[in-house]
DNA sequence: AGCGGAACCTGTCGGC
DNA sequence: TGCCGACAGGTTCCGC
């Protein structure tokens, strides 16, 4: 579901919420979503204790406590909800966490997302092998051009291998390639080393607009206050098959590449 | 090492 | 109306 900007307009929505509050107590209603065998622990770790800063490394969100880490990951349809201390619980629902005047949900239909307690000193370790950000300075030409060299891959698996670049899923890598015109199914090995500086600038150009208009929803994901995302309606070939392309009025083409569909321009698009 | 495919879940939509 | 298959913002594991 949610890529890095709809991770990021979360984030940026539950630091207000949750910064310097104290987790009163914490319910978890589906145990086996947790990636440890005693959900009992991973209670007894938070309750009572204050959130310090909450913050976002590729698609994971992290509640900075200060003898360690909760960490969450929304999969395809997970997501934070603020209700107030009446309020039903949503079905679907996987963690209650009380604060002062307010319940926080984690709801995730179809669990395919994460939450963990790591201990100060620790990393879990699906984000110790996380890519660079995208901001960062370690995503440059140099780098990628290490990471694509050596890879017969497509492109747009590449980019969103979470290994190499953290926070690219299936929206925004189509979204990218159609800006720079290269098809997603190019190799990697063939992408074209002098566009790697352009490449960095139009994944951070994307991801910027994106997170300005707080995400996009095609169909389930939401912010903490349950609006959706503005930038569906400036995807360019995401979820556009059959529609005409916006610069030429070709039609867009789904074909589909390691189990994913990459949408894309068959006459804007190059391999 | 890198790649493709399956598995993990639930819901929705389109076709017959 | 109803059933069935395809597909969905992701990640991981397994076998070649």
């Amino acid at each position: 579901m949610p890529e890095l900007p709809e991770v990021e307009t979360i984030v940026r929505e539950l630091k207000p919420l949750l910064t310097e509050k104290k987790i009163l107590s914490c319910t978890i209603l589906r145990d086996t979503y947790l990636e440890t065998d005693d959900p009992e622990d991973f209670v007894k770790q938070i309750e009572g204790r204050v959130i310090l800063a909450v913050e976002r490394r590729g698609k994971y969100i992290l509640w900075k406590l200060a003898h360690g880490t909760i960490v969450s990951h929304l999969g395809m349809t997970g997501k934070f909800i603020r209700l107030a201390k009446d309020d039903i619980i949503p079905k679907h629902t996987i963690a209650i966490f009380r604060f002062d005047g307010f319940n926080l949900i984690l709801n995730d239909m179809r669990r395919f997302g994460l939450l963990l307690f790591a201990p100060a000193g620790t990393t879990p370790g699906p984000i110790e092998s996380l890519g660079p950000e995208p901001f960062s300075e370690e995503l440059n030409p140099d780098y990628l051009a290490e990471m694509f060299k050596v890879r017969s891959r497509p492109v747009k698996e590449i980019l969103m291998d979470q290994g190499i670049i953290a926070g690219l899923g299936n929206i925004y890598a189509c979204e990218v390639l159609f800006r720079l015109k290269i098809h997603p199914l190019m190799p990697g090995s063939h992408f074209p080393a002098a566009r790697l500086p352009q490449l960095i600038t139009v994944i951070r150009e994307v991801l910027n607009e994106a997170i300005e208009h707080a995400g996009t929803t095609i169909s389930d994901y939401k912010r903490v206050d349950e609006k959706s995302g503005e930038y569906q309606d400036m995807l360019m070939v995401y979820g556009r098959e059959k529609e005409p392309c916006k610069v030429c009025g070709t039609a867009i083409v789904r074909e589909t590449s390691n189990g994913r569909s990459a949408f894309y321009c068959p006459s804007c698009q190059l391999m």
